[in-house]
Parts: structure tokens; sequence; C-alpha cells
DNA sequence: ATTTATTTTTAGACAAGACTAAAAATTTTA
DNA sequence: TAAAATTTTTAGTCTTGTCTAAAAATAAAT
């Protein structure tokens, strides 16, 4: 078992580890978890003597197998609370995340199955991220940005990039949610900002926008 | 907001006020949290500076007013839990205590009111405990121990004192459960011992258990 | 009313996690 | 390649919550 802490440096190395292949920086996790690069150094040392992590000095950080594997049952419980919040307690997906960063670490291995099988075993959370089968397994889903799309291409809304609150209150404010088509109508080569068709409904969004809304490709 | 070890310190203290109603002694504080007199005192002095309890040295402690507050917000949300795990969930009632001691410190109103609205407002927990409402009032009821009662008399089971997984387990395994009549048939004189009917099938039990079985008399 | 036993508090230490300030290593720039 | 800027680590301190050992206060027993 480890603690609150331990358990969220394991998520944040594992979400930095897409964008830091070669190795977590310090800095990099001190500014994931809004704290100082001393902090991150001392944490890292621990994670490095339970084996959770592959750290040499100035080299940044890496997760072990061990690292991984709580990593992803930690973003498991996350994304799994946060489907009991929307479907069940009828939350709205821009309120869940702060409850979730909460209920991520309990420990139960009986809570976590039966709350998997309560949901009748999502594939999704309600922001569109995967969520790992008890195995660890995540889906993987061809997605693009919308941004990286053309005039006269279209697709489904699968997910987002940002998931703030700010944002996801923004999509809700234009009918913007996940399932839906969208038809690239026009492009804007000066600025990439799109009109787009929503179920009948034109919208012009800014190239900001569309570089946060994921779009199935398959 | 409190701690978590606060938090404890306050739902010990008022669960001991009962048997202590001139104050919580530093020991039997101590005994209930499974730590040491010296770290209780410690804790008490930090809990009397944030005015959660009043507490003058060697008379032991008692909650204020918020201190109170506190711990009955925690237990109402242990006990709401602990229904969602038992109805929702399928946990036996015997399972779930050590799951809604951590869930008890998840903080978010909004999460609590849901979940009861969810759970459709429950007035009891899974061992026949009352749920204090939003505003802290527990449901009154009249319950005596099974013990009190003599040949001839009966009643409706609705609670247990002891809630240990043994005592639970000894319950299922001799079908007894919340809810069930029971018929006093015999009264052994010199050791308290009952043959009680349930449902039809006789059996006999000791003062132990006699001592632990709350029966609704009203 | 003393002595004895029990309870409670203090004193001092420790571990986890975090912070500031300063030193050391690395990277970038000139 | 040497100087400058940036990143990372170390050193020392702080808070929370815990512990042991010893002192002080209270309660119980002669
Ligand atoms: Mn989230
Ligand atoms: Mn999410
Ligand atoms: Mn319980
Ligand atoms: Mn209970």
């Amino acid at each position: 078992m480890f603690s609150l802490s331990e358990e969220n440096y394991l998520k944040a190395i594992f979400h930095l580890e897409r964008a830091y292949p070669t190795g977590v920086s310090t800095n990099a996790l001190a500014d994931e978890m809004s704290t100082k690069a001393s902090s991150v150094t001392d944490m890292i040392k621990r994670l490095s003597e339970k084996k959770l992590v592959a750290y040499k000095k100035y080299q940044g950080v890496k997760l072990s197998k061990s690292g991984r594997e709580t990593a992803v049952e930690v973003i498991r419980k996350h994304r799994l609370w946060e489907v009991f919040l929307v479907d069940k307690l009828g939350f709205a997906w821009d309120e869940v995340h702060e409850v979730a960063e909460q209920l991520e670490h309990i420990k139960s291995d009986k809570l976590i199955k039966e709350l998997d099988r309560f949901l009748d075993f999502p594939k999704r959370d309600p922001h569109g991220d995967p969520i790992p089968d008890s195995e660890g397994n995540f889906a993987i889903s061809n997605k693009v940005l919308l941004a990286e799309l053309n005039k006269g291409e279209s697709g489904i809304c699968i997910g987002v990039k940002d998931s703030s609150p700010e944002f996801l209150q923004y999509l809700d404010k234009n009918n913007i949610a996940l399932g839906q088509l969208i038809v690239i109508l026009e492009k804007e080569s000066f600025d990439q900002s799109m009109l787009i068709n929503l179920n009948g409904s034109e919208l012009k969004i800014s190239n900001v926008i569309s570089s946060n809304l994921y779009i199935k490709t398959s």
C-alpha cells in the first residue's frame, strides 16, 4: 500500500511520460504537482527506494513495472468514480474531477470490482478517456484533434484534451457533447478557425477550441 | 476542513461521550483510537486550539457545538456509504465497515447530498444504526437489548450493539437478521441463556448474544 | 493521613512531506 | 570553449502525528 502522496506522484509521472519519453524532469513534475523542485527530488528518492521508479541524478525519472501498475490502478479508480458521479449521482462532467481525486485513493479491491460491475464495465469516463480494465489494459482509440481535419471532413466527437471546468462549460454552452457528429463547413487558413455543423446548427470556433477536441477517425 | 486524524478523534469522542458524560478520559480515547495516551494529549490540545473540544488538564474532554457537528457529519457519511455498499454494490453487512472508514473522510457536500438521494434517504445503516439527517438530527428509537426481555415476550430485531464481522457472521450463520420477529420461548435463570423462536425454527443463544441484539419495543 | 497505584502530562525523538536558500550540475549562448 | 542561464540537488527548517521514557497529578488503599 502506498500513501496518497506517493500515488499522486506516480500518476503524474505516468501522465508526463508521454511528453518526456526519455525521463520526466524534476521541474515538469514539480509543475504538474504544484510543488517545489526540491520536494520532488525528495519524493523521487523515496519512490526509487521502493523500486517504483528508475532514477539517476539529473537524468529525470521513469516508472518501473510496479510503479506503472500502481499508477494505472489509480487512474482506473479515478475514471470509474467519475462515471459513477455522472451516471448515478447526476454530477455534470465539469464537477467530477475534484471529488474523483479523493475517491481514487480509497483502498479496497472488492469496492472497485463491484463498482465496475455496478456501472456495467464502462470503457470510457465522462471526458472520453479510456478506463483501463482490471488487468491494466487501455482500449486504444484512433482519435485525432479536430484542428487537424480540413474543410469537408467530419467525425464523431469522442473526447476532450483539456478537461478543465472552464472548457467543459464552454462546450456545454455551445451544445458540443461527446458522441456528436461534427462537420467542417469552412476552415480559415489565416487563424485556423472553423465553421462547423453540429446537429443542424452552425458554430464558429477558434483553433484553441478545435485543438482540444478529439474526433474518432476509424 | 479538518484532517482525517482530527475527524477520527472527534468521532471517537462522540461515541465515548455516552459512557463518559462528565468528560472522556485520555486513556479511554487512547484505547478507542488504538494509540498512546501521550498522542491523545497532543491531539486534544490541537482540537482545543481549534475550539472543537472543551479541555481542562486532567479533566477529560468534551465536544463543543462545532466539534459535535463535525463528528455527526462524519458518522452520517460513514453510515450512508455503508448503505451504498450493501444496497448497491452487494457487500455483506460484515464487510462494509473498513471501507466506510475510508469513504467517510471524502469532502464534498454535493457528493453526500446526491448519495443520500440516490439511496432514497435511508434512515438506518445495515447494522440498524440511525443515519443523522443533513441537519444532524438522529431518529430516536425505542430499543432494548434482547437480554432484558423475559420468557413469553417478543419483538422485532432492529440493530446490533457489537457490529464486528465475527458477531455479524454468527448472526448470518444462524439466520438472525434485522427486521425479524424473535419470540422468547425459555429463559434460563442461571446463565440467562434463551431459547428463541425465529421464523418458525428454534435456536438456543447465550447471554453474550442476547446482550448484543437490539429489539424494537414501541 | 500517608503510602501506593493509576492516570495524565511533559520532554525529547522520529518519519513523512513540504518549504527556502544556497550549492552543484547541466545546458545554452556568445 | 568559456561565460551565463537554467535545472537539479543538498542543507536546514517546519508541521502533523506518532512514539518512549520520565515527571507530575489524581485516585485508591492501607
Ligand atoms: Mn478527472
Ligand atoms: Mn476524466
Ligand atoms: Mn461502520
Ligand atoms: Mn454501521
